[in-house]
DNA sequence: CATGAATGAGGCTTCATTCAT
DNA sequence: GATGAATGAAGCCTCATTCAT
């Protein structure tokens, strides 16, 4: 799960006001992810402890276990559920709606990019989740699951693109599959790029660097 | 660092005879980072354990804080060899070469996606790099030397826009800022996708993206 | 705290069957800093291993960590410990008693001398006390609760000789200072020399040497 | 050895100015025993290092090693030298001189408590040699050495109050063996209460002390 | 179901000692 | 002799996981 993926409206907060619910049996296992996202993204994986997710959740140590087999397995989770509640819906939904190609890329750029402000506080995830691709015991499950969510991701932008083509609103030289693998990590490496510098707008990087891309795509000159 | 400042030619049995001593005498240091590299990528920062990278070295466990006072520590000399011997290099190289600022865009282009054979075997340590500053008691250190590493490269890039843009080769309205935080952005993310998918070819992608971005950035129609 | 604030009548064997809970569950803190009494006296801090200590306590090594966050701190509950637990009561309550000033004193010197059986066994913490008030990180605290010790217990010495002088049992120069400080460290030094020579018994010295003290105490000719 | 057999006179700062003796084979030997003395009392016997001695010392690590066989042997090294350069000279020495028993147990007091000064800053040693007397792999070694050191100590005081006793200086009743034990241990103790308290004065102490105790033995009334 | 006390494998690190130069 | 780089045993401590209540 690329990190523009994940827009995250609502994120934050989320967990506060748990205690109105308490002992609300079946939101017990979202209140461990909703904890351990907090603490995966402050930790790291390694450095995240159960009992610190088990105190920010609010509930005993052993009670993590009854619904999370492993630490990794509560990892892998809140991977999921990362992806699965956030995901590509954004993007699939701009992509639904009318207007041209060039307009609904954008409007995909401005979102992601929008949705910087809220990303930020855990986008470090993201991180942990890459290097945990890269090197966990997990590796292949996440390696898999990223890959999938890459595809996912691309597969929407080309579809996009691929109907500009076919309107005639973009190059017929143009190569869909790869325009897309290269927009979907440009919004990605652009928020990697605002996390390691405050003063960074994404927004406004992208902003521009789309008024130049689309004029390359585009099959007429653009003003 | 980003992944692109790397492309690693060279990087395996580098270290060996650098020296004709009949002893190990300085390039011990070396050595230890090398078997480091080897098992920080693979393992992963948390995972790997000193005795591991100590075997790898074939050298005793202790040896190695002759020469780092920690693991941490250890991992940040990885990291600075990582950027320091090859850093933005390549990318320098290229920008003080002759020729149009598009035909050097698109060297850069080239030369980085081709380092991706070497690049692809301890290409996990971007990954856990970019983890250690995220969450890591060292997370100040590296996130402020991964700005440093960006911001260089941004700014390699960012000259050869500007000079484009004088010379009236790119269009003047081009913000090379914006420009070259996108392009080295893509570049990291195309490598980033090809180490999820096997057959994903970052050269061909890259190629075929670039293309397209240069006509977006030229001055006048290309053919 | 000085050796002979130390009687340690009973101190082994008392925290077992404390309190008749089927399980350990208060006692624990106790069990552990029983079994370290055994292994710091018999190793000493440096040498004794909290797996030694954690075998003689019959728990597992990990459990120690969640009474006690460190080996020093553990050390510096075995400390306080033996301070808190015995300390000048025994003094103080002899102290408390009838009888004349010298009765007392004499009483304090019985007492003490002749709690040298059950003090022989742990004796050596003393020791290991001294060298960690002397060079070790816990320096300060214990040299801090060193003084105190023997402030304590100095100063029961010196109200009961100023009690004896103020009575006129004791001549009128005495100096209760000087003296309770003094006769406070001849007790411990008797202790210390009866540490190192078996035959050495420090009551009949104790005895011998304190007739002789208290005759130079006594406003009036002894017989 | 107790702390009151080593006045101590000059042992500090007879380390430095050995730069300009360097190569002088035979003083080596000294020349580590003096830095160990140095980083033994700072440090203490566990947390001293060689690296550490060797470096105050000068000289190499490995050099050490010429001269003793391992740590342990050099630390009883330095007890001896601590024994048998300074011991019960000065006492034996007063003891030789003319004058009343009591005078000269007057000196022997005041020259004790002077040494404090100079005592004071490897006084720690003595602490660290009862913790090794008490635990270390050396313990009976050094237990022996310490009971042959108060022994001699007290040999001598015993002597001068049995020379009391014979003059009719002293009580007849008087028993030399128990106040010769009892007044080493008090000059012992009153140097460790110094330590632990620094506005502590252990020369008025004792002599308050000696004036009481001097009268307790003496055969006739003093004034 | 929930808990958290107990556990012990395993990691990082220290440092006395060795030994090739 | 002198050295100091190399070593590896051994220690402290962490923490995921278990399990009795």
């Amino acid at each position: 799960m690329s990190p523009l993926c994940v827009p995250h409206w609502s994120l934050v907060g989320k967990e506060r006001n748990v205690e109105t619910e308490r002992k609300r049996p079946k939101g017990k296992r979202t209140q461990i992810i909703t904890a351990s996202v907090q603490v995966f993204a402050q930790k790291g994986f390694s450095s995240a402890t159960m009992k610190e997710i088990a105190v920010q959740a609010g509930i005993g140590k052993g009670t993590i276990y009854e619904y999370f087999p492993s630490k990794e397995e509560l990892f892998f989770a809140v991977f999921e559920w990362y992806v699965g509640e956030f995901g590509s819906k954004t993007i699939a939904n701009i992509a639904a709606l009318g207007g041209s190609a060039r307009e609904r890329l954008q409007a995909m750029n401005e979102a992601l990019m929008k949705s910087w402000g809220e990303l930020k506080d855990v986008y470090t995830l993201s991180m942990e989740f890459w290097s945990a691709s890269a090197s966990s015991q997990m590796r292949e499950r996440f390696k898999e699951a990223f890959r999938q969510s890459y595809r996912d991701f691309r597969r929407i932008v080309a579809s996009l693109i691929r109907e500009g083509v076919a309107r005639g609103e973009f190059r017929s030289d143009v190569d869909p599959e790869s325009v897309s693998a290269a927009l979907v990590g440009t919004w990605d490496a652009l928020l990697l790029q605002a996390w390691f510098e405050d003063d960074f707008d994404p927004l406004k990087t992208a902003t521009k660097y789309m008024a130049i891309f689309v004029r390359g795509l585009a099959a007429q000159p653009l003003t």
